[in-house]
DNA sequence: ACATTATTGTTGTATCTGCAACTATCACCA
DNA sequence: TGGTGATAGTTGCAGATACAACAATAATGT
């Protein structure tokens, strides 16, 4: 391939940190003044509400918020004192643990979903041209593709 | 406004999201491997070797670096005690404080540079058409134009 | 059956970050 | 000139996250 500088291709990457960086910063200031949820919070009901029984072994919802198994840990317990989720115990493998919803937290997404998929229409995939969406969603999907999986997980090396 | 759920566009976030994390893994983990080099650290060396003067003011830095004034303040302590960064009057305004590249830190960033413009060139901008690129920059730019400035940045209500 | 190895989730600890409060300095205006 | 408020940077503190070590359980091979 082609390995000039190319300055055009080093402002995607530019525009890209900093579009993300801004748009995270509004949607959790946005997500946290209305419903009082963090968006690690919110994504953790959204995985679990989608998944089949709504529940997930706790590394599974791990990796689906791109957290470590620590990270995972902690955030839980705060949702579990805050009475979103349960831990449920998994009588297939008794070392595992299934993440469930409670209904009090079901509930707390079904409030706080509409707002913020607007928010996410509104700031991110407004300025987006119908034919464009699938040229990104495909560029997105080949540079995640061709990376390896999450590194730092954590665990022993 | 039609305010379907809109899967197509809801994808490209999911995408994006994901993409994000998974390129920032890898390279931090790989600027961190090759040079001992915190990706935060990189920007800063990035932002003050761009600067007139190889210098900045701290506030400005801590813009540029997205990061909140206390948040630079210990990032730059780091630093500063590697040898890679310092801090210097600045006489036409005693409460600021200039932020420069030591000799030190700019051979470091002369070093890790390439590496990590490749990384980036493989990782991200190879995915990319050529066309595509300026649609891409355009977006993130209209993205980043319509939002407000950094929130979150630090000092009293 | 048993020993060895892998996996699951939690915990100890360190790092990094932001908010609010604080100090020092500046800007402005009466 | 003095006073009031704004601004620059630092610091105390709390929150969130990752890595490494750990206990409990499962899987595998002999």
């Amino acid at each position: 391939m082609d390995e000039q500088p190319d300055p055009r291709r080093l402002a995607v990457w530019r525009a890209f940190l900093e579009a993300h960086a801004a748009l995270i910063d509004v949607l959790e200031a946005e997500l946290q003044a209305a419903h009082a949820l963090p968006l690690t919070w919110y994504d953790v009901l959204v995985q679990l509400s989608e998944a089949p029984g709504h529940c997930l072994r706790m590394q599974d919802l791990a990796r689906s918020v791109l957290l470590s198994k620590s990270g995972l840990t902690r955030l839980f317990d705060r949702m579990e004192q805050a009475g979103l989720v349960e831990r449920r115990p998994f009588p297939a493998d008794r070392r595992g643990t299934l993440a469930a919803l409670t209904p009090a937290g079901e509930e707390r997404l079904r409030r706080a979903a509409p707002a913020h998929l607007a928010g996410v229409l509104r700031h991110f995939a407004r300025h987006l041209a119908e034919a464009e969406a699938d040229t990104l969603t495909a560029f997105f999907a080949r540079v995640r593709a061709a990376l390896p999986g999450r590194l730092r997980i954590d665990g022993p090396v």
